[in-house]
DNA sequence: GAGTGGTCTAGACCACTGT
DNA sequence: CAGTGGTCTAGACCACTCC
């Protein structure tokens, strides 16, 4: 890395390490640091741009740039939807209790709010060939932000597709003021009489688009971990599709592998 | 978005949509860019780095830019690791025949490089952790990059651990001229008597860092996606540790999770 | 050598925040 | 208002690729 901006960027990077810059403290202004490294200020916030991307440092506009403290990543793994499913067959008033982001957060029901949006779209081609209906077709599409409540940081946007005419045989799947649903869309399904069989995570990564770096609040830069969930029913039709969209710098997902024995 | 930056990507974006740029054709060079939309070169620069950070655009120094041809991602699955461990007990004629990176892609052994590196690390605080030794212990690092011979698009970096003393009692283990090891790394840990019993995969996406993005040509501000995967014996013992780097804009990982049927 | 992208500078002005 | 970060410009020079 010859470049002076790549250099600089090594040498903040290692006074964050060694603890010259303390994480949560306000760094020099810009200005000063330009006269310490003796660049020019495009030059400096192109190093700073590097140290942003990797989560190390903050930016706030009209206040200053600090170092950023690592924040605990959000662990989510695929038991939670065994759990859910297990969930379902339980009274209301045991469903009631918590919700599935508890499950990964530990955070209490009151912790959290749920915002949720519903509206309907025409199938665009990629989700109707997942639907395995026309595109065109009306889905009913729902957006959660969930976050801890009083914090600043939201821990995902998930926008949530059923296909509308297969729902709206319940009139109140299609109803948002019936959120947060005890039990969750497990237990929506199972109201129209549908059991999940799978569900199958496609994990991908890219930049946040659109709204979404604002909607999470990340930082720009860092990389957003999309998983396309989608849900089988029993018999073999595709009955749920999620996109779960997570900021990836605080993000852990895991998955289990149990393997067969070898015969003796 | 008011900054020209994020008009002129906006711009672009629609042009390579459209077909207006086309795909794989350069593009207008950079000076004749400023010109058309006005801007100076340092604001172009900026749009074009949004542009190539959603992997729209490939940047290439002495030649030119050009709109880059969408590439089918690399799917990868856990069915793999059970695929790899029905496959030790099998003779080595047969484990001869595919390696688990064929499994990924469809193609055969031979359009694939396995240029391996062995050598030995001091434990880092966080491996020693999760091994459950010493930090300062000595660990076995074998570095593989698998990408497709010929074509100039690298699939992957591995970086796998063992123990050292581990698997020492059988010295080919740490001779990287036995690569590529018919039956791959759980058939080598079964010659000293291991079997896997399961692997957690831990999922995380961060931008490269150092000679990351070198080593899997990304071009920069792609988010890699990187697996931790642990594997443990049939006694609970972490057996090994690799973290896979894959470029995010170019992969797609998949896990099943199969739900137990409610009760009739 | 001509043409391309990559880096860097000095200076200007705007937008936001807190006093 | 002063202080901060965010955007933009015009111009210079360097590094790489191809002829």
């Amino acid at each position: 890395m010859a470049a002076k901006y790549g250099r600089i960027a090594d040498d903040m990077r290692r006074k964050i390490e060694t603890g010259t810059f303390v994480a949560g403290e306000k760094l020099p202004a810009e200005t000063e640091l330009t006269a310490l490294y003796r660049v020019s200020l495009n030059t400096l916030r192109r190093a700073m741009d590097l140290l942003e991307a990797e989560g190390r440092l903050e930016r706030r506009q009209g206040i200053g740039n600090f170092v950023r403290a690592p924040r605990p990543p959000i662990r989510r793994s695929p038991d939670r939807y065994q759990w859910e499913k297990d969930r379902v067959l339980q009274p209301e008033a045991e469903r009631m209790k918590t919700g599935a982001t508890e499950y990964d957060t530990g955070l209490t029901i009151d912790a959290l709010e749920f915002p949720a949006v519903y509206d309907t779209i025409e199938a665009p081609p990629d989700l109707a060939d997942v639907f395995g209906v026309d595109a065109g077709s009306r889905l009913l599409r729902r957006t959660y932000r969930t976050r801890m409540r009083g914090a600043d940081s939201p821990l995902q946007l998930i926008r949530s597709y059923l296909v509308y005419d297969v729902v709206a045989e319940n009139p109140a799947l299609v109803d948002s003021s019936r959120e947060p649903w005890p039990g969750g869309t497990q237990h929506q399904l199972y109201t129209i009489g549908i059991e999940l069989d799978r569900i199958v995570d496609h994990i991908t990564a890219r930049p946040p688009q659109g709204d979404e770096a604002e909607d999470l609040r990340m930082l720009p830069g860092v990389a957003l971990i999309v998983i396309r969930k989608v849900s089988y029913d029993t018999t073999d039709r595709v009955v749920e599709l999620s996109d779960v969209l997570m900021p990836g710098d605080r993000t852990e997902l895991e998955y289990t592998t149990k393997l067969r024995r070898w015969p003796a």
